[in-house]
DNA sequence: AAAACTTTGTCTATCGAGTAAACTAAGTCT
DNA sequence: AGACTTAGTTTACTCGATAGACAAAGTTTT
């Protein structure tokens, strides 16, 4: 059964639009939010006492007048209420409690030895209750919890599949809103830090932005006009498993040359040993390739301790780092070909090595991505830095709590 | 300004969901359409009478009654206008006129001997004027044109580009409104593709679709959610630019490895003559490609020939076939995994080689896209055959005339 | 065949949303 | 001080959906 119109739902679309009015372009008087969305000033006046009643807009007092009364001007009461976000890492689990503006109150987080879900499941409510201790008095309390995974993530918020915690089937949203007595919104890493850079980031005010996450392996948020798309059954963003290399190296998914094995931090042991184990031998003469075929010595297979050979000009390194980046340009080519995305955002622990990368990167996307596709086209890095995913699963949780309705015509 | 609610939404947002209802479920009675939609009979009732009085919807009597009173049974009345679809090929001009429901009463196709867009314009004109003359006495006579042409075509229906006809910055869309007086609809081919094996072919019912055209190059149509997706300016689906090689051959775009180089007709030549022009030569040893790097002495180059070939079981070209069926399989598991569609369609001229491309394709699939996404993946071939681009296009002139309110909570 | 029941579809009264326009409030400008 | 401007509220009204009563037209039971 489909949505249907009636009033109620008049109602519900015009006052969430009058609110994200308010939290994105305020402070704005009463007036203002008529002429910006087109809805009559008594129809403004009313939803605003609602949401004022709420106390999600308050009042900040009068403004400039323009040559009449001096209009009242409203903010979105970022302090109604607060969120937790949480990003689940392999090794390190992190979280922050917010307002609802994504201002950061407090932020812990712990190491992750094992990998079972009960000790991640312990940890991770270790964490958070002092968090929810912490949360400060007010009207709406902590609205939600929200936690991005390195996993595929379904519809009903089950973590099907996450190869490198070795989860299969978890139930973390269920367990975690049971323990907790609050709602939790669940998604893969890379979606959570698509949210984080579109609301607070690197993407404010872009509609169609693909976000890049480059670390252990790579996978991809995608905001199709403002919303994340989670493709048929939520698994959409596993671009780190696109081929770009068609007989390529094996990868532990199955298919071969993947994405991920070029251009995220899995690449590190494929330039150090080079093993041909994966690589389909050729039966005709000719090669064609520019990939490393001999080994490079690399002296570290970590990204702190690269980073800090290539601050140090090592040779091997940062030839290696302008490889990744070839890669990566090729790969976020594809996408940009494939989606037409307004922007670009790279993320991730790899992207500790932006540096490096970026040049390489910039120049394969502006040389081989389609001209028209390119021209508007924006590519940067994340302005969060290791805290997309964390402010993204807070602002999911926020976003859950305040409603959106939308209609198109 | 952003789409605000009021009554005015509330019916048309009710009146599409019974009209769509009644067109995609009908024959149903009003109390059908009640309990289907959620929405209450006496609204059915009125927005039903508005609709028969549009002649949108007809009476088509009695049903049989489960104990009560016999229902009158209402059906769309595809009778009500016609839509001209046509579909701009690069030899070929076709056309069709139909009904609302997407019968062809009426199908023509001229040759297309000069590209240029006069002589082009004039062609079509040429082609529309008899399907004008002939459409039947309709309530709204012809709602609209449709076209889908092998380029793209941004927001505002301009053509900016079509490699194949050597065009820029073309405005097809507003020469034929003025010319015909009717509203007029461009797309992409592939996007006019999409829509016709989503309305009448192999993707009804399908929310997340991806149809990939094969021709002379390779163009996708992604439905999401039942909506065409066309990116932040109109040009997404440029698939065909996906590098799957990421240091192969040379494509005409300036980036290498393109997936329509190894995947579409593109690909005969390839195998042909292999000419190493384009290739990176490598400055290390060890190869590993499966390509063929040897010239495959082919005995044609045209599809139509070349499956004549295959149908004798001429060596070469069946190997071809099923290299090319590999490739499209990378491609598709790429997109697959991306994406995470329902369902893929694979249509456009190339098909006709259907039979010995399949096999390989989906053995690929199978083998390299991950697990839960192809768990419940459908992949098949286009239904409508050549008549994919010519009906989806019909139906985008059909779907605007009809219009559409959705609303997403 | 009559009575009881069922199902379909319409009618009626009501609610509650947004709107325009009048109005009040509180400024600025000359 | 008076005219003008702008902000925000009040009032009267319109319109669409709804529940529930009702009418219409069947079927089933007695």
């Amino acid at each position: 059964m489909r949505v249907t119109g009636d009033q109620a739902l008049v109602k519900k679309l015009n006052k969430s639009i009058v609110l994200d009015t308010i939290r994105r372009k305020g402070p704005l008087s009463r007036t203002d939010v008529s002429e910006r969305t087109g809805l009559n000033k008594a129809t403004v006046s009313n939803l605003t006492f609602e949401l004022l009643e709420q106390k999600l807009v308050e009042e900040t007092g009068l403004g400039v007048s323009s040559g009449g009364r001096k209009p009242l001007m409203l903010l979105f009461n970022g302090g109604a209420g607060c969120a937790i976000g949480i990003e689940l890492g392999v090794t390190l689990v992190k979280a922050a409690l917010t307002d609802l503006k994504g201002g950061i109150l407090l932020e812990t987080s712990a190491p992750l030895g094992k990998h079972n879900p009960d000790t991640a499941f312990a940890v991770i409510c270790e964490i958070v209750r002092p968090l929810l201790e912490a949360a400060p008095e007010a009207p709406h309390g902590v609205v939600g919890i929200g936690i991005g995974v390195p996993g595929m993530v379904d519809e009903s918020g089950l973590i099907l599949y996450a190869p490198n915690l070795g989860w299969e089937g978890v139930d973390l949203k269920g367990r975690l809103e049971s323990e907790f007595g609050v709602p939790v919104v669940i998604d893969n890493e890379a979606n959570a830090g698509a949210a984080g850079e579109r609301e607070y980031g690197a993407g404010r005010h872009v509609r169609h932005l693909v976000y890049v996450s480059a670390g252990m392996g790579i996978g991809s948020g995608m905001i199709i006009d403002g919303q994340l798309y989670k493709g048929a059954w939520g698994y959409a963003g596993e671009t780190g498993h696109m081929s770009i290399e068609s007989d390529g190296r094996l990868c532990s998914c199955g298919s071969r040359g993947c994405w991920e094995l070029y251009a995220s931090e899995r690449a590190y042991a494929y330039f150090e040993s080079q093993e041909e184990e994966g690589q389909i031998s050729t039966q005709e003469s000719g090669s064609r390739s520019t990939e490393f075929d001999k080994p490079i010595d690399l002296p570290s297979l970590t990204t702190p301790e690269l980073t800090e050979y290539a601050r140090q000009g090592h040779d091997n390194t940062l030839r290696m780092y302008e490889e990744i980046g070839r890669r990566l340009g090729i790969g976020i080519t594809n996408l940009v070909n494939g989606f037409n995305p307004e922007k670009i955002v790279v993320g991730g622990p790899l992207t500790e090595a932006k540096e490096w990368i970026e040049p390489a990167m910039l120049a394969v996307i502006a040389e081989r991505a389609l001209p028209y596709h390119r021209r508007e086209l924006a590519v940067s890095f994340s302005e969060l830095g290791s805290r997309s995913a964390v402010l993204g699963a807070a602002h999911l949780a926020v976003s859950q709590f305040l409603g959106r309705v939308r209609v198109s015509l």
